[in-house]
DNA sequence: CTGAATCCATTAGGATACTG
DNA sequence: CAGTATCCTAATGGATTCAG
């Protein structure tokens, strides 16, 4: 049952950053998006957390980048096949914090007031 | 589909941790474990930070912790019901890590040598 | 045995300014 | 517009020591 502790870390690399699902459903919901887009879509997120963020999906190959290479710069950015795979895990997670985390959270907030 | 991404997060906050799903998957094959044997069966995890996990788990309610408080020190932790309903999810990382991220893996290794 | 406290190194991520 | 570089802060986690 351990024995893919290997792959779970190296999951769980791939989707921790604080942005990183943001930008998934983003681009699973637009189909593509150039940078500044998403930088206007994801409120808060600065600019070179983006960047990085972006980069980083990039590397683990869940989202490819389309530099078209114009004068005026201008890249694109959509999920890869993996990175496509990868949401209904994405979905299994929202949907069980939906169920088991509400009430915690709300119990906490209680306690913050 | 990106209205959970509050339910994401919390979940995320909830299973990050270098050690914690360790400590699950531990938990969820023995059944309970002290906090000796839990270090001893997970190696290099130091003891201020299995405690520190351990006492995260335990806010989140994920595991429950019981002090049998006899005078030589006594205590064993195991599963909730939130906790064992969280390990298909991690099974279902766990594959898709499986299917998905090796071969990534085997490419970067290849540059690390 | 269990756990809390202190000190320290590393890292993620934000603010900002600069380049092509 | 897209990306990089520098500086800064907060949080994670390890080593060690002290306490019940």
């Amino acid at each position: 049952m351990a024995k893919y502790l290997n792959e779970f870390d190296a999951t769980m690399q791939m989707i921790q950053g604080k942005w990183k699902i943001i930008i998934l459903y983003e681009l699973a919901e637009t189909g593509q998006g150039r940078f500044g887009e998403l930088q206007r879509h994801i409120q808060n997120v600065s600019h070179k957390t983006l960047a990085n963020q972006l980069r980083e999906l990039e590397a683990d190959g869940l989202i490819i980048r389309h530099d078209f290479e114009t004068a005026e710069p201008h890249v694109e950015y959509r999920l890869s096949e993996n990175g496509k795979s990868l949401i209904p895990i994405l979905d299994a997670i929202c949907t069980w914090g939906d169920t088991h985390v509400n009430h915690n959270l709300i119990e906490r907030s209680l306690c913050d007031e």
